[in-house]
DNA sequence: CCGCGGGCCTGAGAGC
DNA sequence: TGCTCTCAGGCCCGCG
């Protein structure tokens, strides 16, 4: 019957494996990887929305403008995707805290020459449908409905509300200590809400920032302009945020293919573990800042 | 302009 | 077993 597979869900044969944890940049960077192979190049020949709204309403005219456009590129930006059309508007996608997509392959009719889906196989979170011209239908469900689906017309993206004051790309070529102490330059703030904010950098949410804090041996405590000179140069510290924030990000990215049960994470959700730095002492603690917890070693983060 | 707190939302897990 | 309660955090908005 439909094959189906999941694009933001580790393979789960066994059904006990915990789930992974909200997406950031590296879970939606993986899922982008795996839905360019049935978006990019294919017409939208569908679409299909089972209910209004997920966090804002659908455009009133979301299905006609997508409906016969080929996709001409899926790309992302920070913690969005972007399915880039020819018609020269952009599908602005975001999974917020609990969305997902599968890819459920049509079956062939005989009769009518078309494809059909199997919408036994639909569940109530199942919000939107996007049938390609291939018969792969593309589904997003989103329990929560935190997930975001806009349409952003041709030359509009710059000023996009969401996109317009989003920070750096940490991935990106270019972004080094400099871009990121320019960033923390004068903020009041701890470095865990600083790096929490998306216009400081793109793509970093509660669970990799309290990795890269923990790799960068900074406490989340710290106050962010402490990193920066008055000028905005870096000062100790600020280069090695700047690579612990790109190699927990590389690591997750490089990992998404395999099953990483526990140990996906060395101290989100560790709470009085062993802090896993070599000849660390501490323990994981969990504090809460601006309402979110934070997970850190109060021995070797300072 | 900045930072903080509250709100949205549902499922999982704890506790009785 | 089943009910109620709390917690999880993406982004947004309003307040001071």
């Amino acid at each position: 019957m439909a094959e189906i597979c999941s694009l933001s869900r580790i393979p789960n044969p066994e059904s006990r494996i915990p789930e992974p944890a909200v997406p950031e940049l590296p879970e939606v960077e993986a899922v982008r990887r795996q839905l360019r192979r049935v978006m990019e190049g294919a017409r939208i020949q569908r679409v299909e929305t089972r209910r209004a709204d997920l966090r804002s309403p659908f455009p009133s005219d979301f299905a006609a403008r997508l409906e016969g456009q080929k996709v001409k590129a899926l790309r992302r930006r920070a913690k969005y995707l972007l399915a880039d059309l020819e018609s020269g508007d952009t599908l602005l996608m975001h999974l917020g805290m609990s969305g997902s997509f599968r890819v459920v392959k049509g079956r062939k009719d005989a009769v009518q020459g078309g494809f059909y889906f199997e919408r036994s196989r639909l569940d109530a979170h199942d919000h939107v449908l996007l049938t390609m011209s291939s018969g792969a239908t593309i589904v997003f469900n989103d329990p929560r409905r935190f997930g975001q689906m806009d349409i952003v017309s041709a030359g509009a993206l710059d000023s996009n509300r969401a996109l317009k004051s989003l920070g750096p790309e940490p991935l990106d070529r270019g972004f080094n200590a400099m871009t990121l102490a320019r960033k923390l330059k004068g903020k009041k703030t701890t470095l865990k809400a600083a790096l929490s904010d998306q216009r400081v950098v793109a793509g970093l949410g509660n669970i990799y920032v309290c990795e890269a804090l923990h790799r960068a041996r900074l406490s989340p405590k710290r106050r962010a302009s402490t990193l920066t000179t008055a000028a905005g140069e870096p000062r100790p510290g600020a280069d090695a945020l700047t690579e612990a924030i790109q190699d927990v990000l590389k690591d997750a990215i490089a990992n998404k293919h395999r099953y990483q049960g526990n140990d996906r994470f060395r101290v989100y959700d560790h709470e009085g573990h062993r802090c896993p730095r070599r000849g660390c002492a501490g323990t994981i603690k969990r504090i809460v800042q601006a309402g979110r917890s934070t997970f850190f070693c109060p021995v070797c983060q300072r």
